[in-house]
DNA sequence: ATATGTGCAAAGCATTTGCGGAGAT
DNA sequence: ATCTCCGCAAATGCTTTGCACATAT
């Protein structure tokens, strides 16, 4: 199941391309549209492929919201997210609770953590 | 859009009790499964419709996470989850980290946020 | 009696996969 | 030359929907 991804292709130098000057998390179908525009001929299948594989090397992280598709977003150190609930967009926050582990009861061991804040953003407050 | 969910029937009682009766967030599958115990002829098609609307009436709420199907849970006050790294179940946490608004840059009004802890539940450490 | 609710099966979407051909090494 | 990778299209898997019948009111 480990893929190597042993080969560089103009495909796979897009997607990365595509999510690493995004300045928040991306649709698969996000990403395909900024990548297409360097490579036209990009499939979808190729993406999904990519992404993939980058999230198995840990490279890229998936960004999960209620009812919504998962948006992908380069692993740039541990943080977290804030939804606006107004214009919808995610940004990242790089601050951080610290030790949760006085959260869970007795026998449960804590490896991570997620965090999202719904609020309103500068521009939408 | 709105359905307003007029009538009692078998089938939501026992999609309601299946939930309600759940300590945990319970995967569309599950609520079905443990629903047809009350119901067998219940289909999930119903499964689907009585979720949705029970989300949409915000009785219940929608628990998301990365690369997994969407659980739901009937809204019993704020709290978070733990989810166990190997056996996928979640957990709920009644416990809460507390004011966040520090975490944030200035400008951002935070109104809610949502906790998730991975790590292994007690069966699985 | 009548309008809502249900089960079934088909349709919709997002995502995955098989395969023959294209391209990186 | 070889073996990985790609695009296409078909196949999944989850969720939604159309329809005819069942049922709560």
């Amino acid at each position: 199941m480990i893929l190597t991804m042993e080969r560089t292709t103009r495909q796979r130098q897009a997607i990365r391309d595509a999510l690493q000057q995004a300045d928040r998390p991306l649709l698969a179908s996000e990403v395909l549209e900024q990548a297409k525009l360097a490579v036209p001929s990009l499939g979808i299948a190729t993406v999904y492929r990519t992404l993939k594989t980058l999230v198995a090397e840990e490279s890229l992280q998936i960004v999960a919201l209620p009812g919504e598709n998962p948006r992908f977003e380069f692993a740039h150190g541990h943080h977290h997210h804030f939804c606006c609930q107004a214009c919808k967009r995610v940004f990242d926050v790089h601050a951080c609770p610290g030790d949760l582990s006085r959260l869970v009861p007795k026998g449960f061991r804590i490896a991570n953590h997620e965090l999202t804040l719904y609020g309103k953003c500068p521009d939408c407050a």
